[in-house]
DNA sequence: TAGGCCATCTGGTCCT
DNA sequence: AGGACCAGATGGCCTA
């Protein structure tokens, strides 16, 4: 049916989004998330010859099936001559074929941004905006960076534990975090760094399966925030029920806050064009709401 | 209404 | 040679 399928990646680079997001664009939720894109496979000054080829097919399928397996058609048979010979029709062809699956490179590359979205601590829910391109970038950057320090710090203490040498304590997250302001040693710290410890249950196999295990249908409404308090145990496992990473984000107990306190250093400070800081700091609002948090410690701590 | 975000088209370049 | 990748242009939609 589709013409996409048989238009593969030729790089072993490039993984097929299908095969890692197989199971998740069965459901719903990706489904619609990709067909909300307009899909202008109709322009205006198709050719008659076009046209003839796409009612033939649309009588035997959906329309941009059809439409997509007449444009490869056509655009096969004009791929053997030199493109200074190809007529205006059969360039046309190739116009469309070569549209449709820039078409799909961007359909799959939205649908790994909406895959990230999904592991992102951030509210979900049908009330909330879905953060933007660039502010899912720079959250998952903030977000691996954060995961990185609490790892770091878990190394550290579990070597204290053991009787370890002290090496480059508080070396790593010199915030607030820590012993200072979250009750104890360790709350403050997220869980779901993809190393598994003996201490700790093996979050691994959730991060890894939960890109793509079956995608939860259409996100519930936004969990109820968890305070601070309650919020940053740090074993803490997933409250019983939730898909770990999978679906909409079943707000861990134990995830970290994107509150300024559990930020990385200043150092992870990235370029913000002025212009984009009002609308990241819009998102960054919902990111807040998870911490009950309505002080908002400006864009820069939290990008 | 301006600005931001997004999808799409398009031509060029790089890679396999 | 074919396809992936990239960036610029364009137009639509939405929000403050």
């Amino acid at each position: 049916m589709d013409s996409d399928a048989s238009l593969g990646s030729s790089r072993a680079s490039s993984p097929e989004v299908d095969d890692i997001f197989l199971h998740s664009r069965k459901g719903g939720a990706f489904s619609a998330a990709v067909s909300s894109s307009t899909m202008s496979d109709s322009p205006a000054e198709l050719s008659a010859e076009l046209r003839n080829a796409m009612a033939m097919a649309a009588a035997a399928g959906d329309k941009l099936g059809a439409f997509k397996a007449a444009a490869a058609a056509a655009a096969a048979a004009a791929a053997k001559k030199d493109k200074k010979q190809m007529s205006e029709p059969e360039l046309q062809q190739l116009r469309l074929k070569i549209n449709s699956r820039e078409r799909k490179r961007m359909h799959d590359l939205n649908i790994a941004m909406d895959g990230l979205r999904e592991v992102m601590p951030y509210a979900h829910g049908p009330s909330v905006r879905k953060l933007s391109k660039i502010a899912t970038l720079l959250l998952a950057r903030n977000y691996i960076l954060m995961l990185t320090n609490s790892l770091e710090e878990m190394k550290r203490l579990v070597s204290e534990i053991y009787g370890g040498h002290h090496h480059h304590a508080a070396a790593y997250h010199p915030s607030a975090c820590g012993a200072m302001t979250h009750g104890s040693p360790l709350s403050g710290h997220p869980v779901g760094h993809p190393v598994h410890h003996p201490l700790l249950p093996s979050t691994a196999a959730t991060l890894t399966t939960g890109i793509s295990s079956v995608r939860a249908p259409p996100p519930p409404p936004p969990a109820p925030p968890t305070s601070h308090p309650t919020s940053h145990g740090l074993l803490k496992s997933p409250s019983p029920g939730s898909a770990p990473l999978g679906g909409a984000f079943p707000h861990w107990s134990g995830m970290p806050c994107p509150c300024s306190m559990c930020q990385v250093p200043s150092a992870a400070h990235h370029h913000v064009s002025g212009a984009s800081l009002s609308r990241l700091s819009a998102d960054t609002n919902v990111l807040l709401q998870d911490c009950e948090l309505k002080e908002v410690p400006g864009v820069e701590d939290i990008f």
